[in-house]
DNA sequence: GACCTCAGGATCGTATACGATAATGGCTTA
DNA sequence: TAAGCCATTATCGTATACGATCCTGAGGTC
């Protein structure tokens, strides 16, 4: 390993395979050679198969029984089986979170909403994942733990069809403005306000992942 | 190992450990001692690991860095949570399952309702296992893996703290009661009444559960 | 007597090595 | 020439063994 892990090593091993899933570095359907892999990352097969065993419980990938482990595949019915869940469980979800936010969780909200601003606007490579910290930073307050890590997932598996949309730019200035009149609402504490940008925030989303894969 | 193995180790050590947990023989915040209870499976520790590794995605242990796994801890706040996304999440689900089902689903709901009918009437040990198998095969037939995963996990859960009121006669005859309806209702597909009767035995079984647990 | 320090022991976490299983290409045969 | 069988090879999956980390209790010091 090259340098020494503060953090630990199958958390470590878990984040990076995720994000080469969601960035598409690996790609659907790509069967995962767990020799090679490991020694990419610089360590043994164990806290490999440790993260492909969470990321298969994540629904990120598939395994068949000696056969290994393949990236799980796209299917526009899953696309539409997640956003269907999504729009049932984040904007009251949102709710909750405004709520019971105090200051310290306002001030998160607000760096969260401003790197991800900043990563559409500059085209960083991880806006998928700022994405995903913008909306988790309006439900962690809630304290609601099961309901955070549902959405959590939701968020992973939503990221790679949303993914293939990027880089449109009437699109990015419509997530960037609905980000904005959402967090607006969500720091004034206005519930229905919340409610309703939210859900409209998470339609508009789907609606334009619908029009860009029609197949699939 | 006692017999060659035809399923997957992982998935038999998986299966093992999950329901010790559910079944309350692991109670909550036990620390998991890795080598013991491996060598009580008659496997190594890294089948095992694996398999704790999907417990802590699946919800039901939490692991702490160099410590090790605990049980995860019961507490009031969890069950208003994951029966919070029942709610709203099932209803629905059980609808879709119901008018997608054919015939073989309907065979398969029916099979899991007596077997689930068996063991309350005889009080085995395996109610919780049945119970979830029920509810699943209403909603298997909708063909939406992300719910049938999220809904499978969340039964999971609440299921451990179900356990604790089993054993009341009125309550084992309420669920029956309930169960049949429901039933009743997803075979014929009366969209509303299973909407209904789904959203109306989640509850009750939280107005149990709230009743019988004051504290946690 | 209370607190800090420090061995002793136990547990966790990972690398290496080995057996089991399934995919692939060549060979035989009709 | 095409189809089926078999050996080879690569990959997966697990047991064993070792190093790193953390808890526990005894001894010493203020």
């Amino acid at each position: 390993m090259a340098t020494r892990a503060q953090r630990p090593l199958p958390d470590q091993v878990l984040a990076e395979a995720r994000e080469r899933i969601l960035s598409g570095q690996l790609p659907a359907d790509t069967p995962i050679r767990q020799d090679a892999l490991a020694l990419e990352l610089g360590v043994s097969k164990i806290p490999l198969r440790e993260a492909l065993a969470r990321l298969e419980s994540e629904g990120l990938v598939v395994s068949h029984p000696n056969r290994g482990f393949i990236v799980r595949p796209l299917s526009r019915a899953d696309a539409e089986d997640v956003f269907d869940l999504r729009l049932r469980i984040e904007p009251n979800a949102c709710v909750l979170g405004a709520l019971e936010a105090d200051q310290a969780a306002h001030d998160a909200a607000r760096a969260a909403a401003a790197a991800l601003e900043a990563a559409l606007r500059n085209g960083l490579a991880d806006i998928g994942r700022r994405n995903r910290e913008f909306h988790l930073a309006l439900i962690r307050p809630s304290g609601r733990g099961v309901t955070i890590e549902t959405v959590d997932r939701l968020l992973a598996l939503s990221e790679r069809y949303v993914r293939v949309h990027l880089g449109e730019h009437r699109r990015l200035d419509r997530a960037s403005h609905e980000h904005q009149t959402l967090l607006q609402a969500w720091l004034e504490r206005r519930t229905e306000a919340v409610r309703r940008e939210a859900r409209a925030h998470i339609r508009a989303t789907l609606f334009d992942l619908r029009a860009q894969l029609p197949e699939v």
